[in-house]
DNA sequence: CACTATCGGATAGTTGAACTATCCGTCCGG
DNA sequence: CCGGACGGATAGTTCAACTATCCGATAGTG
């Protein structure tokens, strides 16, 4: 790790500096590099950006709330709020997330984020012409309520304040590019059951 | 849309030039507009980067292939490489993830794409000290599996070869967001179910 | 038929994010 | 006691994705 990196690091608020011991000599402990370890992860596998990952890390660092209280706020910090088109859902595609809703019994009142950034998406389906993706919807929520009971029983098994929440953050990283892997395989895999085998490389 | 940008993906081989009538005058058509749209959604959406947008398109419109082959390289081009952290999966992810394809009845032999960033990731897991994540591996599969098989369904259900591949690009990019949504509101309702209100907001 | 606004094509400049290099003054270590 | 590493600040680099300007030709208007 390019030590001008980590320069830069500190002065963007991404990391703290170290603890002074003479004008010019400070000294990084144990914290700093587990810290550093976190950021490069959030950057490579997370893909965020600086900006996201220093407003993920003040929630971190705010010890001024039960642990619980903040998970969800750091999973939705950690959830991109990506451009996607150009701005409000159609109608359509938030009676489509509320129906969902209903269906699952899941507490998506209107203007919840992450049913507003769904709806967001379901609309850019329909700009796209492909109105019928909603289809799926239904099981895709299973599929996500499978992996949010093993992301929480994960979550459970870890101690302290901070492995929690850090555990959370790394959770929800690992688990997007975990899941986007795992996908494309089960895609391969269903693809050659239904045409028989679509095989991918030369292999097998 | 700014002409110099249509101009610009034009320059970069995103899009094709329009019919050239005279040395100065081209007609563009419907299927510029279309490719245009899934340019823009590829870019927002699915956060791609040009340059794999460019990769992407350049399968969907080699016509030389049959469909179903193609769609195994539709979707490996569309899973990101990530920078991922170091390089090399370690051998521990990498029985993982084998003994994962075996329990699942998956063909993933060594070296597989997917499999090598599954591996990849658990690795990255390891390195920032949580080597357990992989206890969520199976329900995480189960999910995909589920995922998957709605993927094809849906496919399936669409016509033309242009479509279907179009379909398998977008699908990707859409499943994708529309599974991250629903992941956290389904993390917020287990949270609460768990440990009772975790409210997300001030809302409810 | 003249004339101007517009188009296609090419070249060059801008912006923002994430670094990277240089400089300067201090102080630790040999 | 002195050379070289360190902390801090400032400025420069690189890359991606645009954006603006210029040029010559032509299409459409009067």
């Amino acid at each position: 790790m390019p030590v001008p990196t980590i320069k830069f690091y500190v002065r963007e608020g991404l990391l703290p500096a170290g603890e002074l011991t003479s004008p010019n000599q400070a000294t990084y402990g144990d914290g700093h590099e587990r810290r550093l370890r976190l950021i490069r992860s959030m950057l490579g596998v997370g893909g965020l950006s600086l900006a996201r990952i220093a407003e993920i890390l003040a929630v971190v660092d705010d010890t001024s709330q039960p642990v619980f209280e903040l998970m969800g706020e750091v999973a939705g910090t950690v959830a991109a709020p990506r451009p996607a088109g150009s701005g409000e859902p159609s109608a359509r595609a938030r009676a489509e997330v509320a129906a969902l809703g209903e269906r699952r019994g899941w507490h998506v009142p209107a203007g919840h984020p992450d049913g507003e950034a769904l709806a967001r998406t379901l609309t850019e389906a329909e700009r796209l012409g492909h109105e019928g993706f909603a289809v799926t919807l239904d099981a895709y929520a299973q599929a996500a309520e499978r992996v949010a009971e093993a992301d929480l029983s994960y979550v459970r098994g870890l101690g302290a304040r901070d492995d929690v929440l850090e555990g959370v953050v790394i959770g929800m990283m690992l688990g997007d590019a975990v899941f986007g892997s795992l996908r494309r395989i089960a895609q391969a895999e269903e693809a050659g059951r239904v045409y028989g085998r679509g095989r991918r490389g030369d292999e097998e």
